[in-house]
Order: structure tokens, then sequence, then C-alpha cells
DNA sequence: CGCGACGTTGATTTGCCTCAACGATTGTGG
DNA sequence: CCACAATCGTTGAGGCAAATCAACGTCGCG
């Protein structure tokens, strides 16, 4: 709890008693490495804080291939928003890489803190206004960067989820094929 | 304003009175063809409703290339929340393609309406939901589509922004080079 | 009228993909 | 605990989608 409490004050102040209020409907869950928390065509029944381990957010394209939205770690959010707001099926999948620990709040459960504590409300605008500026800037860098610039970008943003990642992880996430990684890493380890 | 209270009621429901506090800091500007809004460098002060007219929202890459994030037609919202939120200088410009009108917001105008309205943060937060599930979704296109793809399903998405734009400004959207989108639209004309 | 932005087309190049093969590592069931 | 399978990372050959470069006619605007 420690670790969601200090994400959520990061963004907005909270009393004690608010705390307790905003803690209470979450639920631990854990999660053995490959177990999904949401497959493809599943209804999102909730959006979770990953407390430990790492998961995949990805989405299964026409020809098959895994495209990865992102990665998540300690101290992030996972779900499929569209899914879980709107209760429909999701598009997205997301499967535990490690043993892993979320604590997960369903539907009800967040719309109630919705009307229960106003900072929820802001809480989430912040955070899903952050998530814009971070997507907003991974559209333009796929637009206008190479496979190469690209991967060093990723692996200068985020060395602490790299570490955690197979290769071929990494190029689902950069859109690139795992071969073409490969070529690029044995590039850059010869400078 | 018409059309403001459409987009608004939309996500929320707003009494009258709620309706007349909202809309009372939101002044109209107008901006003629090509005059910005916001330039590269400058401090983002205003958000912005269209309320009339067209803008490109775009990014200049390290090459020097232009690549749109969106066109925004009546009814959109447009500002570089990064640069308005945390008033720093901003990595996007704002360009009318039309004359055009837009209801502006001040930062702190916006702020003061979020404490008087809670259910303005509510509306916020929900359009900026949307929106990240629109951008997943350009994401997850642009690793997994080709240049046809892509262009096939914006004229199907937004036919009604397609036809005011130039070809020019399509291909800076999907980001491949505009000789090519023409060769496309050759090949597409000739079925 | 003249200039600049536009759309088009062709020739050439290139960044990245696909396919195939290989050894190394990891995981797993007997 | 071992043997086998699965997954991984690497490398090479060949191919293709899209970029680049260059030239040209058209159009709208000042």
């Amino acid at each position: 709890m420690e670790l969601l409490k200090k994400n959520v004050t990061n963004n907005v102040s909270l009393s004690d008693d608010e705390w307790q209020k905003f803690r209470q409907p979450f639920e631990l869950k854990t999660f053995k490495k490959k177990e999904f928390l949401l497959r493809e065509g599943e209804i999102c029944r909730f959006e979770g804080f990953v407390n430990k381990g790492c998961f995949r957010v990805y989405h299964i394209g026409s020809k098959g291939f895994e495209h990865v939205l992102y990665f998540a770690i300690e101290g992030w959010w996972i779900g499929d928003i569209d899914s879980f707001t709107n209760q429909i099926p999701a598009q997205l999948s997301i499967q535990a890489l490690e043993d892993s620990e979320v604590l997960c709040i369903s539907k009800k459960d967040k719309e109630d803190l919705y009307d229960v504590l106003p900072k929820v409300e802001r809480l989430f605008r912040i955070m899903s206004q952050k998530r814009v500026v971070a997507l907003q800037r991974r559209v333009i860098s796929k637009m206008s960067k190479s496979a190469e610039e690209l991967y060093l970008d990723y692996i200068a943003t985020y060395p602490q989820i790299v570490q955690r990642l197979t290769s071929r992880q990494v190029a689902a996430y950069l859109g690139i094929s795992h071969e073409f990684l490969s070529k690029i890493r044995k590039k850059i380890s010869k400078k």
C-alpha cells in the first residue's frame, strides 16, 4: 500500500481520513508469470496498480502480431480504459511477465470513490493528462525517428524496465522485428 | 456557445446555473488563416474550443519535418496540455488552416472552474480518457498497418475533416511522404 | 501577371522485413 | 536430475515498402 500512497499523493494531497477511504476498496491480487489479468475480448472488470512484478499491455493485430502498448512495473497502473469504463469487450490483453501483485479496484467501487472523494476525480484527470502527453510524444517519435533512435530513446527513458525484458518484448514495443533489433544492438555495441 | 454546450453536456449533465458559471470565463478569439494560436517554444496561455474553422496541431522534428498530431475543426479542443498545465515552453505549434473562431480559457480561470464546479473536473477527466484511448489506437495502427491502410482508415474515420485539408497535410498526419501518398491515391482511384 | 505552394510522376536508394538456419538458454515433465 | 522441447538471440540472403531526389504542369493569391 505504501507504493500506492506515494503514487497518489504525488498527484493530489490527501488527509489521513481521505487516504483511508481511498485505499479501502482496493483488493490485492497475485498473478503468476504468464498469467493474464485481461484477455482480448473479455470485459475489463478491474483496474489495477502494480505493487510488484511486471506486465505487458498489448494488442494482437489482424496479422497475428502482438504490439505492446506499454510495460508496467511497480508504480504503474494497468487496465483497458475503454473496456473498463464502457464495459465492452477489450481490445487489449494484459499478461504478467513475472510473478506479480496488483491492487485492483472494480468499476463500481471506483465510481463510488469519485462520488465520495472529489479529489479522486482530480487524481485520475491528472494521470490521464500525463498519459496523453506521453502518448503524443510516442506518436511523434514513431513518425520521425529511425528504429535505432527509438531503441536508444527507450533504454534511456526506462532503463530499469528494459533490463527485465527480453529483446523480443522490446522489439514488440518499438514496433520493429526482433531480428532487426538484434542487428541494431550489435551495431551499437561496436562503439 | 451552442456547440460548446453540446460538447460539454455530451459528457456531463449541467444545470442552467452550472452552465452559466462554466461558460463565463471563455473568451472568443478569432484567427485568420495561417495565424498561430501557439508556437513551439512559447508558453501555452490558453486552451480553446474550436467554434469555427480548422487548426493543425503539430511538432517540428529535429530534421525539420512537421508532424501533425491532429487536426481540429468545430467541436474539438486545442492546446498543448504539457505547456498549459506546467507553464513550460511548448513543444507543439498550433496554426489556423482557415479563418477560425476559438473559445479560449486561461489556466487560472480553468483552475477556478475546477474548484467551483466539481463536474468540470469530471468533464476533463472523461475527455482525457477518451484521448488516451484514441492515441493508443493510433500508436497500434502506426505499428501494424501499411501507409495505404492508414490512409483508408483516416478518410473513413474523419471524412468531413479530410475534405478540408491538402494532401500534404494528410501525409504529415499519417507520417508518410506526400509523394508516396500521391501514389497511394492514384492506386486507389484505379479501382 | 508572376510567384509560391501544390499534386503528380519517374528513377533510384534505403531502412526494415521476411525467411531460414544455428547455437545458447530456459523451462518442464518424466 | 536429466532429457527434451520451447524460446531465445544472432546472423545472412534476399525482397519490398516507402523515402529521397528531381522535374514538371497547375492553381490560387497578391
